[in-house]
Parts: structure tokens; sequence; C-alpha cells
RNA sequence: GCCCGCCUGGCGGAAUGGCAGACGCAGCGGACUUAAAAUCCGCAGCCCGAAGGGCAUGGGGGUUCGAGUCCCCCGGCGGGCACCA
């Protein structure tokens, strides 16, 4: 079917955009005239514009995310460049990461190789989009040059006491000899491996994100041009609580530990406590489990199940009785429990908590397993003390509403908010506590025992500790021949690399074989293109010019790692006096996926949307065996469900602009879009339509602007301006859909002025100017085609689009010269009057109530009320 | 469980509190053609109808001369966080 859309024998009778020779040529002029590039450091008046889409790993090919992503892009720096700033658009690889060593593992190519070979194909597919990208920019982070000078930074954070060395519980493969991120660990098993994950304590690298909690939470606020949903979940991630860190001193001192630190949002539930619990893995735990084989077995049993989401999921709480007891800050006669509980966190708060079963869902539930008193000290408003205190016995559901404080003593009446103050000055005066701001957000675990990633600049000596590599040993190399037969990190395999002498005392020492999380690759790399090759990781006056981002354009699955830790990275490299900002990013847009439906054959396989055909009655079946077809869900493109399209193919069949305007056209950016094989026929016959209508206007021979216009020329005209007033509003508010839109209207009024009499005043001029504005308005999403038509319009004429400034439009001809106003009878449309703009009141009044269906209804009855919207509406409200 | 979005024709969607459905896709009718494709021009929310009415933006209330838009309640869908103390 779509077949005869290219098909070269198709007999041809108008001229036809040849979309394959134009984008190549235009594509080529862009480059010649360096039309995309700018300097590190501009030394002109214009101002400064950065975008940026979130760069590309080098996985193999491009696909439809990458084309909206950077479609959005390229329409926002061909619009900014037009409106006169200087655009900096640059692009690079985020090339460092696993899939490259397990394509080593399994087909036996070296990562760099695999890296560098699919880096070679995305450039050049992304080249054939057509974006106007300075490509003189272009690195990659698994290149020495990039990823040493990561190095460099690495040690002044070090030096900042913004990084250290410390150990931590790590999820451990013990068959890839590895450690795992927690996103790898599925049902407890290594996602590899299938290795049951245990847990371990390492010694890890950590960047001290948590420095910055407070001030990366208060930034959000200021972020106007992020969406508020990033900012929430932001927000979320960093989790500020308020509460109380308190002292329960033990009864008896267990190994030279005197006392438990708990901390609490509900200080003012304190007199409910009936228990306290410790996580397995507290250092009192410890303790008790050095002399007590039923301890030790029951905290070995917690850290077997793991802490993937699925084993919290279904594990009940479970705890063991220590025995031991501790006081309570505001009953010195009286002692608790102490119990190791699964459900209580080491990470969190202080790895403790006081169990008050009343109010907390989780301590009822641990209450009733194990039988420990459930003593209700908040009355929800209203209720009754006794009959509450009657109906929580029994019950397994906490309440954790608000409420008046009973049964605790001098908090006895108090609302629940007030009682947490009151319980917090006490505890404090008392000097068994005091008021503290927790933090969700944990510092920042950067090492990874990978090969395919940037060394840690650190040497580990047996008499000096740890030392950085000195300045003058940068870029630490990765060592090309390694072997990947074998489990576990190739780097702390290789026979010679690791083996280094002292840089502090000479003697025999190790490098450090870890290798830092891809995502340290890429909280910077926004920075480093201001100045991708200064001999320092930035060059001072390029960052200080271009940063921040002004416009950075990305996927929300990013909404909170890479986005967090570039404000990290940001602010600690301000804090190394590496730039003078804080946040990386001043506008944030976050595009939606792009989905298309999926196939089965009747076995049940999936098949590629090429493979199918869709029949007019809504049907399906596969193009070459005819077997019916089920369509499923729409859903996220993804290999697995092969509802896969292949960019490069689309550019082929189609060209670029077809494929950025259809990608364009359907939707909101920010929603998800459908991918479908009719929207891009679509979007394919509008470029033809336009590329004829434009080469009709172009065969009006130019003559100079006319003195005065005739009808038919006047209404082209408006239509002409206003589109270029609304496609810019369009543009400036990322409704690029809209800007769409607007252009479809301009091309229908120029469709119909090639249809009016030929020799009306003014008709070829205000054509070929209609013809202009829309290549020119279009340029910025559609550029090759843009070219060509103005090539045409000016033959001869070396000026290109692409340099063009964005069109101004003659606010004479977007003012309306006629409103058509409504008018309302008792708030119900009942008819519309045409009047002049601006008319006075009194004469849009007189008009409406004569107008025939109005003066109808107003026949006999009193008008109350005469409400005047001037331009928009007339409302008459009837009395009685 | 907590937090945040979203809900408008057959579909994607448009609409500073002021004519709901712009524009596109699919559909229908017409022109061109021997015919088809392509192209071009029209029609098109639902119901009753002659004029003209009535009902319509998930459901129910409210504010207002006027609500898709603002407020409250309910429902559905999607997302984020989560044994977080």
């Amino acid at each position: 079917m779509h077949d005869t859309l290219t098909d070269a024998a198709a007999p041809v009778e108008k001229p036809r955009y040849d979309f394959r020779l134009a984008e190549a040529r235009w594509q080529q002029a862009w480059a010649e005239r360096a039309c995309f590039r700018v300097a590190d450091v501009p030394d002109g008046t214009q101002s400064k514009y950065y975008v940026l889409e979130m760069f590309p790993y080098p996985s193999g090919k491009i696909h439809m995310g990458h084309v909206r992503n950077y479609t959005l892009g390229d329409v926002v720096a061909r619009y900014k460049r037009a409106r006169g700033h200087a655009v900096l658009h640059p692009m690079g690889w985020d090339a460092f990461g696993l899939p490259a060593e397990n394509a080593a593992r399994e087909r036996g190519i070296h990562p760099a190789e695999w890296t560098w070979s699919n880096i070679a194909t995305m450039r050049a597919e992304l080249r054939r989009m057509g974006l106007s990208l300075d490509w003189e920019r272009e690195f990659a982070t698994c290149d020495p040059a990039y990823y040493g000078q990561q190095q460099r930074i690495f040690l002044d954070l070090l030096r900042a006491g913004l990084a250290e060395r410390r150990e931590s519980w790590v999820n451990w493969d013990p068959v890839d000899g590895t450690v795992l991120a927690n996103e790898q660990v599925i049902d407890g098993r290594g996602w590899r491996s299938g290795a049951l994950v245990e847990k371990k304590r390492l010694s890890q690298w950590f960047l001290r994100i948590t420095h910055y909690a407070p001030d990366l939470l208060a930034a959000l606020d200021g972020m106007e041009r992020w969406p508020a949903r990033v900012r929430q979940m932001q927000a979320n991630w960093i989790g500020r609580s308020e509460g109380a860190e308190i002292r329960f001193p033990l009864a008896a001192p267990e190994a030279a530990i005197e006392a438990v630190e708990v901390y609490s949002t509900r200080p003012d539930t304190l007199f409910g406590m009936s228990f306290l619990a410790i996580a397995p893995d507290h250092p009192l735990a410890a303790a008790v489990a050095g002399r007590d084989a039923a301890a030790a077995a029951f905290i070995a049993e917690c850290r077997r199940l793991g802490t993937s989401e699925a084993t919290i999921e279904a594990a009940e709480k479970r705890g063991y009785d220590t025995r031991l007891r501790v006081r309570h800050p505001f009953l010195p006669e009286t002692s608790f429990p102490v119990w190791i509980a699964n459900f209580v966190l080491m990470e969190y708060g202080t790895g403790a908590i006081f169990g008050c079963p009343a109010h907390d869902q989780r301590d009822i539930e641990f209450a009733r397993r194990y039988s420990l008193p459930v003593l209700p000290v908040v009355l929800p408003p209203g209720d009754d003390a006794l009959a509450f205190t009657a109906r929580m016995d029994g019950s397994d559901r906490a309440y954790d509403g608000p409420g008046t404080i009973i049964h605790s003593g001098f908090l006895d009446g108090m609302d629940a908010n007030e009682a947490k103050r009151a319980a917090i000055a006490e505890l404090e005066r008392r000097g068994a506590g005091r008021g503290v701001v927790n933090w969700r957000l944990r510092d920042w675990g950067v090492s990874r025992q990978r090969y395919w990633g940037c060394p840690i600049p650190v040497i580990h000596c047996p008499a000096c500790g740890v030392v950085p590599v000195p300045d003058a040993e940068l870029p630490v190399r990765l060592p090309d021949d390694v072997r990947f037969d074998r489990p576990g990190n190739p780097l702390d395999d290789h026979p010679s690399w690791k083996h280094v002498a002292c840089p502090g005392c000479g003697g025999a020492a190790e490098r450090e074989t870890d290798t830092f999380d891809t995502f340290v690759d890429s909280a910077w790399y926004f920075a480093r293109f201001c100045s991708p090759k200064a001999a320092r990781p930035l060059d001072r006056a390029a960052v200080d010019h271009w940063m921040p981002v002004d416009q950075y354009i990305g996927g929300i699955e990013h909404a909170i790692l890479h986005l967090l830790y570039a404000r990290f990275f940001t602010r600690a490299m301000r804090d190394t006096f590496y730039l003078d900002v804080a946040e990386p990013f001043a506008g944030l847009f976050t595009q939606g996926m792009v989905t298309h439906e999926s196939y089965r054959d009747p076995d049940g396989r999936w098949l590629y949307p090429e493979e199918v055909e869709r029949r007019a009655d809504g049907s399906a079946a596969h193009r070459e065996t005819g077997a019916p077809v089920t369509i499923g869900r729409v859903e996220a493109m993804s290999k697995s469900r092969r509802n896969t399209v292949d960019p490069g193919a689309i550019i082929d069949r189609y060209g670029a602009d077809t494929a950025r305007w259809f990608i364009l056209s359907d939707n909101p950016p920010e929603r998800d879009m459908e991918w479908t094989e009719a929207g891009v026929t679509g979007a394919f016959r509008f470029t033809q339509r336009l590329f004829r209508l434009a080469e009709a206007a172009a065969e009006i021979p130019p003559s100079p602007r006319p003195e005065m216009f005739g009808p038919p020329a006047l209404t082209l005209r408006r239509a002409a301006h206003r589109a270029i007033a609304q496609v810019t509003e369009a543009l400036e508010g990322f409704a690029f859909n809209v800007a769409v839109a607007r252009i479809y209207e301009l091309a229908s009024a120029l469709a119909e002025a090639e249809r009016a009499d030929p020799a009306a005043t003014g008709l070829g001029w205000a054509r070929r100017e209609g013809a202009e504005m829309l290549a020119r308005l279009a340029s910025p999403m559609m550029p090759h085609l843009a070219e060509e038509i103005l090539a045409r319009l000016h033959p001869g004429s070396a000026v290109l689009a692409a340099e063009l400034p964005w069109p101004e439009a003659e606010p004479a001809l977007v003012a309306a010269q006629a409103v058509t106003i409504a008018v309302q009878v008792m708030g119900k449309l009942r008819g519309t009057i045409e009047m002049p703009p601006d008319a006075a009141e009194a004469v849009v009044i007189a008009a409406a109530a004569s107008e025939p269906n109005v003066a109808r209804l107003l026949e006999g009855r009193r008008v109350v009320k005469r409400v005047h919207v001037p331009n928009r509406i007339v409302n008459f409200v009837l009395g009685g």
C-alpha cells in the first residue's frame, strides 16, 4: 500500500519533492557554512542559549525515543538561533557501561571496539536527521581525554572531603564476584548469574551527596522551569523528616554499649511504647550474637533474605527477643524489651525504633505476633477514650491519624503536634534526646567492580593507606589487554596493571581496581561541552559563559538519579572552584515515550510491525504468510515485544523531515505518543503538499511589494501574519503540536489563494510571501524542506533558512478587522453578531439586543444585567 | 499506605473563566479518471426538528451573569515513593 509513495516507477504528474537529494544537499550546505558552530567563549554581543538533550548510550542503533528527544531539542535550538541567540547545541556519547562488557563476554568483541563501532553507526544516523548540532564538540565518556579529566575532579572532591571511602553493606553476587546495584537484584538473585545475592560489607567510595541534602531540597522551590512532577519526585527522594533522636539507656550494659539511640517522627507517642527494636545489622545485635547462637542464626537468616522489594513484600514481621531491657526516658521506673526485628533498617535513622503498636501499622503487626502490649495514646477527634481503648484492644489496625494525647502524663490533653514539640523540649531538658531533621537520601556509592568504566584514580599502599594518583600521572588509563573469560572484575584479574609503586613511599602498592558508576560520567558532561578540548576539566571562561543549560530535554525515567546526581555534582564542582553555578539545568523538559501496537502470531510469537499488514476492517495479518495476527496493547517500544520501528528505515522511506514532522505533530511532547504508519504517511503527504504549494508560488515572478492588496491577497496576508504570531507563541510554550496545526492552516489559506483570480491586486506577491512564511515557520521542524522552498523562491541566493532571523508579524495584519461576538441570554448562546473591533459598549449591546433570535427571547422580559466583555461576549440576564 | 498527575467526538488532540471540539488521522459525499491510486473541494459531537430547540468535556455538588477551565466529594486510569520509624 504505502509502497506507492516512494515507488520510483509510479507516474509523476507534478514536480515532486525529492527528499533524498535535498536532505543530503542541505546537510552539506549547513556543514560547509558551519551554521551551528559556536566558540567556547564568544566575543559577540549575542545572548547565549544552551540547549541540551540527554546524550545517548551507544547501544547499537538509534531508536524512536532518540528521534523524539533530538527532534524536540533541535526545534528549540533552531528557533532560538533564529531569535538571535548564540546557541550551544552539542552531542556526545555516554559510552561506558555494562552492555559493552556483556558483548565482550558473549561475543568476544572488546568493549572499546563494540562501543566505538556503535558510536560510528549512531553518529551517521543522527547526522541524517539534520540536527543543528555543533559536531566539533562531540566526545565520548570512554575516551581518556574525558575520563582523565573526571579523575582530576574526583581527586579535588577527595581533597575537599566530598569523596570518602567507607565500609557499607552491598549486594554481592558470589558467582560473578561483583557488587550489584539494587536494580540488578531480581527476586533476591543476580540478574545475570541467577545466584542468590548475599549482603556483604565492602569498602566502597562514596560521594557525599548528603552534605547538600538541605540545599538540593530547598533549591527545588525556585526551579520554576522544571516540571512540578520531577521536583516532587526529587523532594520525595531526598525525604526530609522532622523528629527526635531519643536515647534509651540499657538496664545493664552489653559489651560496653550503654544505650540505644532511636529516631522517631512521633515522640508524642512515647508513652504508648511497648518494645524497642533494632536492625539485624545494628552493633548491639552483633554484640548479642557474639554470645547468643540463636540470635546469630536469626541475624544470618535476615541477611540471607536480602533487601529486594519482592522479598520485603512477602516477608512477615519477624523478631528475636534479646532479653535485654531499656529504660524509658519519661518513665525511669519502667523498662521495655529489646528485640532484633527484620523490618528495622540499619540504613535509615539510627537503625533502631521504639515500638508504639497502637499508632504504627508495622509495630502493631509485630506486637500481635509476639503478644506485646498495645497502648493507645492518641485519641481520634470526637472519639471517646474508653470506647477507643476498647476498640483498639484486639484490633490489628494502628491509628496513625491526628488526635488528642491520652494516658501520657504531662502530654495529656495536648494536640498531637503540640505534644511532639512538648516531648522534644522535655527530652532536651532531661538530656535524653533532641529534635533532629532526618534525610532519606543516602550518600552515593560509586564503586563498581567493572572493567568498562572510569578507573578510580587512587593507589592503596600498605604503609601510606589510600594515596591519590599524582596529577602528572593522570589519566589512569584502562588497559586494553584484558580477559573476559573469567568471572569478576578483569582489572583485578590483570597480571600487571594494578601493581604500582606507592607515590608516597615508593613501596609496592596496588591500584584501586574499581571503576566509577557510569552516572558519574553523566553528572558533569554538560559542563565539559562548553570547552570539550580544554586541558583542564573545565575552562572557567567557557563554563561561566554557557552554564547553566537553558533548556535540558530528556526522558522522565531520569527524573531522580541522573538529574539529582548532576545537581549534586554541579554544587560539588562549584565548591571546588570549577564553575560558579549551583543548578546545572535552568529549564527541564521531560518528553513522553514513543509507543506502538504490539503483534503476535497464532503461536504467540511477537512480530515486528514491518511483518504485519493492517487491513481496512481493522484486523491484521502476517505480510508474507497471511496468517491472522493478534493486535496487542499499545505500549512503550521494546525489543522484547518487537513493537519497534527503526528510525533509519523511516528516514530511508520518507525522509528526516517527515519523521520529525510526525513526531512533533501527533500530540503534546510531554505525553506518550503512538507511532502509527497512518501518521507517518500523513506527515509525508503534507511535506509533498507544502512543496507543491511553494513550487507554484515560486513560479510567480518576483515583483516589488505592491502599494495595495485586493481582498484575496489581504486575506492571505492576514493568515500569514496571524500564523507568524501563533506559531511563535506555540513554540515558546513547547506546544509543537499547536504550531503544526497553525502551519496547516496557513497552507490551507495559501491553497485557497491559489484558486482566487490570479489578476487580483497584489495576489502574486502575497502568495510568494505566504510560501516564504510557511517555509520559515516550518524551518525548525522541517529544516531541509524549508531550505528547498526558500532556494526555489529566491534562485541564485545563497541565504540559508538556518541563518535567517525569525519572521516578525505586522501588527496591522494580525489585528482582526471584524470580531464575532457571542450573544448569550441567561448564559446560553442564542446568536452571534459581527462588529468592528473595540466597538463602543452601547453600540455592541444595541446590536446584540436586535439580533433576531435574541430579540425574540428578550421580548417583554425585564433585563436586569447586561454583561459585556469587549470583542468576546454579551450576556443578557433576565429578571424574575 | 503516602504523594503527584490525568480523564474532552471513532482516534490524537485544541480552547488567557467568555461561541467546546481548532488542526490532524480515520470516515462519508463530490470533482478529476475508462477505472483505481494520488490529488483537489466539501460534510461531520449526540438527539428531536420546518424554523429552532434539547443534551454534551468521567459522575455528583458548589462559586459565577457565564465553568472543560476555579472549589469540594466520588469514580476510573497512570506515575513516583515505601517495612523510612
